[in-house]
DNA sequence: CAGAATCCTCGACGATACTG
DNA sequence: CAGTATCGTCGAGGATTCTG
């Protein structure tokens, strides 16, 4: 942390906020989510979000690694290879995110009944042992 | 048959993206945990987030509300009287919003020290009472 | 495979003024 | 007091192309 930052408090209305700092925005709880089930490669993680771009993927990481939650390891080889795993900052996370996809599980019942799909890919097998 | 009767399923990566659908976004995280320490009005919220405006608070509240997790009730008077509470199903989302408030109080500390204030306005009472 | 570099869109959020 | 009604912005997120 650099000297300018050190002597501006800080406010927050809520501590609330300050998890939305770390963990808010459209892609950050989810992948956090995704790397409860252990490490992930780049790919993986793209395949498990279709719809993300590589630099948006890239960009949250990068911010998740900076927030001191994720780890980025890279092994020198080719081709490269990339893994991404929780800190154990990260892992204390773990609670809320479960939390949420059970919340999520809940209103998609009682919201769409059959008329929506969860792909939880590739986790099926994993979600279940986790409950 | 008509394209427009066929089912559009809803298609989710995991669940805790509909989760995101409802408390997503910069302020409703907030205004529901507020909601959790019980009814406000629009003006109590409007001073507990200083920061928001008139506009956007209405938006998010109508939002909630929509999603069936807070309820509006209007008294016929004047001045206008109108208080926000959680509904039942409102309530379901207490252990997600008071985790992330718990996560956010640790991670100032580890983060910021003494260099971060939380308002907490009004709830420093409350609060207390809750842990 | 895992990105970096550019450029761009669009909608969440905001500022301001007015009202029953 | 609790809103509408307009109009404006800005940056998170996206599309595309290139690279070690």
């Amino acid at each position: 942390m650099n000297n300018k930052e050190v002597n501006t408090t800080k406010v927050y209305n809520t501590s609330v906020e300050a998890t939305l700092e770390v963990i808010g925005g459209k892609w950050k709880p989810v992948i956090l989510f995704y790397l409860t089930f252990g490490k992930k490669r780049n790919n993986e993680l793209k395949r498990m979000l279709p719809k993300i771009t590589q630099k948006v993927l890239t960009e949250q990481l990068r911010e998740l690694e900076e927030a001191g939650v994720l780890l980025r390891t890279v092994y020198n080889q080719v081709p490269p290879k990339v893994e991404y795993e929780l800190t154990d900052y990260g892992w204390t996370l773990k609670e809320i995110l479960h939390l949420m996809c059970r919340w999520g599980d809940d209103h998609i019942s009682k919201t769409y009944g059959d008329n929506a799909k969860v792909l939880d890919y590739p986790l099926k097998e994993e979600k279940r042992r986790a409950e």
